[in-house]
DNA sequence: AGCACGCCGACT
DNA sequence: GTCGGCGTGCTC
């Protein structure tokens, strides 16, 4: 067949080092690099007829491009940032007879077009395009770089997340004319904060001011993301939202239809379906519309020429993807402001550790109202201990204290009463009914559990506990397992009898209510707005909530009051809020003072004491024994580096959704944690990603999980 | 990851 | 002599 394939100066079997040795002294030596040949002698394009190509398989071995020939015939479409498929495999090498193409179809993206290849030997062609679109520009590229570094993940996993498949017939359709930029916006809501006005001023004029914003309780913010956006469109720049949720979304896409009209901005959700999504997602991509509201996904939206990031509630653990290498939308957009002139707002009605830091770093500034414009804004906020009980019979049958009831009741008279009651399975722990220490086993110290609401378990070792009594006060009564919000309801139903219930949670939720008296019982992320704002809110079993054995318990508390707290009306309008948890804990004290910013401050610096994230960069690494030993072995860690464990993780438990750094089941895995100061995790991630690509490249054993800012440390 | 190539021992 | 074990290394 072709006289190029018996020429091959492909590598020679058996010789690799030496082959390797020849390349570099070939490279060295500015050798005239072999001008391309394929496999078939075939037309090639005149132009850059060497394509490099991301080849999208998976977990290989090292992020690397891949040359190929241009075939004449798809010239014109192989531009960069295309998909392409190509032929990729060992079978490739058999070129001796020349009858073999060797390898499968695989899919990848033509990132680049040369003039000459490095490698050395007949470079295979391109098998097709799959389409013109350009769908991975050079943007997009370096930030899914900057993002697997980051996480010491690969490109093509990044890759996998931050361009949504394709689907032809919303590619076939052209994307609307784009919209001129709008009018600067008015303030309006924002002027209510100290630099609000400020903020959006800098952003209409082409700065790229950071802000980290506490936002006042009550129905404004979307309206002022919304401004935001608008203030940053009128610069001509583009602008990106993303919001834990499709409901929290629509909120927002509601606002910017408001503020700036139709037409100007996506809505880029996972509810909307593939097609839809993929025709929005290109309306973004082809310059069509300059602003993307969105969830998760969307934090790699290919906004041209960004002037604004922006992130909702950065504490709501929908943020972190739960796909490898778990990237973070608070950090992706981090990277995404890192570059070019682009402003970022994280915004909520709490703080998280994170946000706190980047305000004490000097990165953001805050953004926030004064105490005045707060204390109005802000219902009344009332704790009574959990240990309280009512006198009053009928509040005794609901399980309330007295101060509760009275509360719900005065409420319903002005209004619709909020009530929010963790979900069912969300209290980890059993505890002593009187003294509220955790129910363990006396064998392995685990913590106890009722799977069947009778008999005891021990979740670590699995031994049955048939006599327990608490080893502190002797009591033989555990804590009632939380009530699911249906019950909570039929039993407030009974003792508010003239006044409708209605249920919002996992699989039902509400997304508003009408004004009018009624129990709203809701779980916590489920809370539905209620017209003119709820006169009153009941935040029940805050012991559950806080009894998490999670770095975050605190915080993920205090999130969820205040997100529950910013719909009841102010308390200038008699808006009062009670919460049954002990008024001596912190995250208690940080509501009642309406000061999360304060509270992730204090966290901040507790961390910071104790060496945990964020203030330390930690990335864990879990495997089966042996594999998790030799990769610790061989990583070359950064010599400051420290390795914390390995400690055995227990493997996925039976009737828990199983998590992706979970072992299979049956199987002993190891966890080490790894830890380094400030400013070292870029060099550990590199470190990580080095060690885990040399493992693979040497096929050796089981390979290890990595993943960067563990969720699950406590 | 696949998959071929290659260098060793037991079979028609 | 040849078939096939899996150990090594490559895939443009």
């Amino acid at each position: 067949m072709s006289s190029d394939d018996e020429q091959s100066a492909g590598p020679e079997a058996g010789v690799p080092e030496q082959l390797a040795l020849i390349r570099e002294t070939v490279r060295r030596a500015k050798v005239p690099r072999a001008k391309p040949r394929t496999w078939r002698g075939a037309a090639l394009a005149k132009e850059l007829p060497v394509a490099r190509v991301l080849v999208n398989k998976g977990v290989l071995h090292l992020d690397q491009y891949f040359d190929y020939a241009v075939p004449e015939e798809l010239d014109a479409d192989a531009q960069p940032g295309v998909r392409v498929r190509v032929r990729f495999g060992a079978g490739g090498r058999n070129v001796r007879d020349g009858r073999r193409e060797g390898g499968g179809l695989i899919d990848g993206f033509l990132v680049e077009r040369v003039a000459e290849s490095d490698y050395q030997g007949a470079l295979a062609a391109l098998a097709s395009v799959v389409s013109p679109e350009p769908v991975l520009g050079p943007e997009l590229l370096a930030l899914s770089r900057a993002v697997a570094d980051r996480y010491a993940g690969s490109l093509a996993d990044v890759l996998q997340l931050a361009v949504p498949p394709r689907n032809g017939r919303a590619e076939s359709k052209p994307s609307p004319e784009p919209l001129p930029p709008p009018l600067a916006p008015l303030p309006g809501s924002w002027e209510r904060y100290g630099q609000g006005t400020a903020f959006l001023r800098a952003l209409a004029e082409g700065g790229a001011p950071r802000a980290v914003w506490t936002a006042l309780p009550g129905p404004h913010w979307p309206q002022e993301i919304a401004l935001a956006v608008a203030a940053t469109l009128s610069s001509g720049r583009g602008a990106l939202v993303v919001v834990p949720d499709g409901r929290v979304a629509g909120r927002v896409d509601a606002a910017l239809t408001q503020v700036l009209g139709a037409g100007r901005h996506a809505l880029l959700t996972a509810d909307s379906g593939p097609e839809k999504r993929y025709r929005q997602w290109l309306a973004v991509r082809r310059g069509s519309v300059r602003a993307v509201i969105g969830t998760r996904a969307a934090m790699f939206a290919p906004v041209a020429d960004l002037g604004l990031v922006a992130i909702w509630d950065d504490g709501d653990s929908s943020h972190s993807d739960d796909n490898a290498p778990f990237p973070h939308v608070r950090e992706v957009l981090e990277l995404r402001a890192a570059h070019g002139r682009c402003g970022f707002l994280l915004g909520g009605t709490s703080c998280t550790v994170e946000a706190a830091q980047l305000v004490e770093s000097g990165w953001a500034l805050p953004l926030s109202a004064d105490r005045e414009r707060l204390r109005s804004a802000a219902p009344l906020i009332r704790t009574v201990g959990d240990g309280e009980l009512a006198r009053d019979g009928a509040a005794k049958a609901a399980r309330l204290p007295s101060l509760a009831w009275q509360t719900v009741r005065d409420g319903l008279r002005g209004g619709p009463v909020l009530v929010q009651v963790p979900r069912r399975g969300y209290a980890p722990r059993l505890a002593c009914e009187r003294c509220r220490t955790p129910a363990r086993c006396r064998h392995c110290a685990g913590p106890l559990e009722a799977p069947d609401q009778q008999d005891l378990d021990c979740s670590w070792c699995g031994r049955a506990e048939r006599a327990w009594h608490c080893t502190a006060c002797g009591s033989t009564r555990l804590r009632a397992q939380i009530v699911g919000a249906r019950r909570t309801a039929e039993e407030l139903g009974r003792a508010f009898p003239a006044v409708p219930v209605r249920t919002s949670g996992r699989d039902h939720i509400l997304d508003a209510v009408p004004g009018e008296p009624a129990l709203v019982i809701s779980t916590p992320g489920a809370e539905p707005i209620a017209e003119g704002g709820y006169a009153a809110a009941l935040l029940l079993d805050g012991w559950a909530m806080l009894g998490r054995p999670d770095l975050r318990a605190g915080e993920d508390a205090l999130r969820r009051w205040t997100a529950a707290a910013s719909l009841v009306r102010g308390q200038d309008e008699g808006g009062t809020v009670v919460i049954v948890a002990e008024p001596t804990l912190r995250p208690v004290q940080a509501l009642v003072r309406w000061d999360p910013a304060g509270y992730a401050r204090r966290e901040l610096a507790e961390r910071a004491e104790l060496g945990f994230p964020p203030v330390s960069r930690m990335a864990s690494v879990t495997g089966p024994v042996e594999a998790l030993a030799g990769f610790l072995a061989t990583a070359g860690l950064p010599p400051e580096a420290e390795v914390l464990g390995p400690v055995p993780v227990p493997s996925a438990e039976p009737g828990r959704p199983r998590r992706p750094w979970d072992a299979p089941p049956g199987e002993t895995w190891e966890r080490a944690l790894i830890r380094v100061v400030p400013g070292r995790g870029a060099a550990l991630a590199a470190a990580l990603k080095g060690a885990q690509a040399a493992r693979m490249a040497r096929g050796g054993g089981d390979p290890v999980r990595i993943r960067i800012d563990p969720p699950d440390i406590g």
